[in-house]
DNA sequence: CGTCTATTTGAATGTACTCAAAAGCGGTGG
DNA sequence: CCACCGCTTTTGAGTACATTCAAATAGACG
């Protein structure tokens, strides 16, 4: 089962663990595929799961009022993703999460998070830890949206995750990074023409 | 003590502790006075502390290729504060902390965080959900960045932070919002002439 | 009081924006 | 297999908002 091997690698990068209690958490998810343009997550209703991605690409997104799409977060395979907020509170969520292609996932219940948590103490820790580093992450990337321009995260995020700049359309792209998909366009035309 | 009393409350708030618990969990704390200007973390030494704020406010900033300060937290009464990278890898800090004014600080050492996380349950449950509660305010601040401009991400500010806008100068607070103090200056002019 | 720093204001500039349209690309059905 | 449709990406022209540079004013602190 080289899909168990991806999360084993994932989780033991943070706790050990041992087979058994690698069992006892993957007991606790269920699979489920999702396709392209399918959504995980809609906002207004309730997160009843997080998804561990085995294969593919997701994309959380916030629709403002004048309903405009802006992309915070595009999980690839390693990564969790959800709308936390609501996954935690039970409140309705303020994040749409749509499928950029065909994906598999393994999807945790608010239920089997808690229990996980409450009755393996090799769990809490490794969801404390994954927290720890999203975390540091994210106020990384604030830190960049306002020390860098543009271009500059651009170019970080294609030498970062090439294989999201393959896969990804460009209007998701330019959403992430914080502009429209016009102003990508140029800048990625500028970028070629400086390489020439 | 009321000192402690704002920890309580703050640890309260996460987990169940009995004083017992509390009393162990000070006891890994060390308290700090700091003056305001002072430096708690300096960017490119280790960050050996994290800290709960019991009375005052720090800002964490980055300094760019410019020597641009760009503000990514500013921690009041009952916050926690560090350079959670530097604090969890023993990597040297990426981000300077400051005190804006005189503050009283609950210091716990790494060693002391993995202790309490490995020997206290509750605490390493109370790190955890502090942590996720950290990392949806960070979502959520991404996704306002992108979405609101800077004149509502200002009126948003000093309407849930009534507090941060009368003790923080205007240059950190600009810094905090992602623009210049010239450009805030000049928000909060409209703002007053609407007003009229 | 005087110095130093923060804030405000002015004028010119720049970067990303909007609106609009053209070109490119992928998938579907004839 | 190709023509057509819908959607993405590119390009153009004009605009808006924050920026830069510069200087004046206000405020804090010794």
């Amino acid at each position: 089962m080289d899909k168990l091997d991806i999360l084993q690698k994932h989780i033991s990068l943070k706790v050990d663990i041992d087979s058994a209690d690698l069992d006892r958490f993957v007991a606790l998810t269920t699979p489920r595929t999702i396709e392209k343009g399918e959504f995980f997550i809609r906002s207004g209703q309730v997160a009843r799961y997080q998804a561990f991605v085995l294969k593919g690409v997701l994309a959380s997104y916030s629709i403002d009022t004048k309903g405009e799409k802006h992309v915070v977060q595009i999980a690839i395979e390693g990564h969790w993703i959800s709308d936390l907020y609501s996954f935690l509170s039970k409140e309705p969520a303020v994040f749409t999460i749509e499928a950029l292609e065909k994906s598999e996932l393994l999807l945790m219940s608010n239920e089997n998070h808690e229990r996980a948590c409450d009755e393996i103490p090799v769990f809490e820790r490794f969801f404390r830890l994954l927290t720890q580093n999203a975390l540091v992450h994210h106020q990384r990337r604030i830190s960049h949206i306002y020390s860098e321009s543009a271009e500059d995260r651009y170019l970080n995020l294609i030498k970062e995750k090439p294989e999201i700049a393959q896969s990804v359309p460009q209007h998701y792209l330019a959403s992430f990074l914080g502009i429209k998909p016009q102003s990508l366009s140029r800048i990625r035309k500028k970028i070629a023409e400086n390489a020439r």
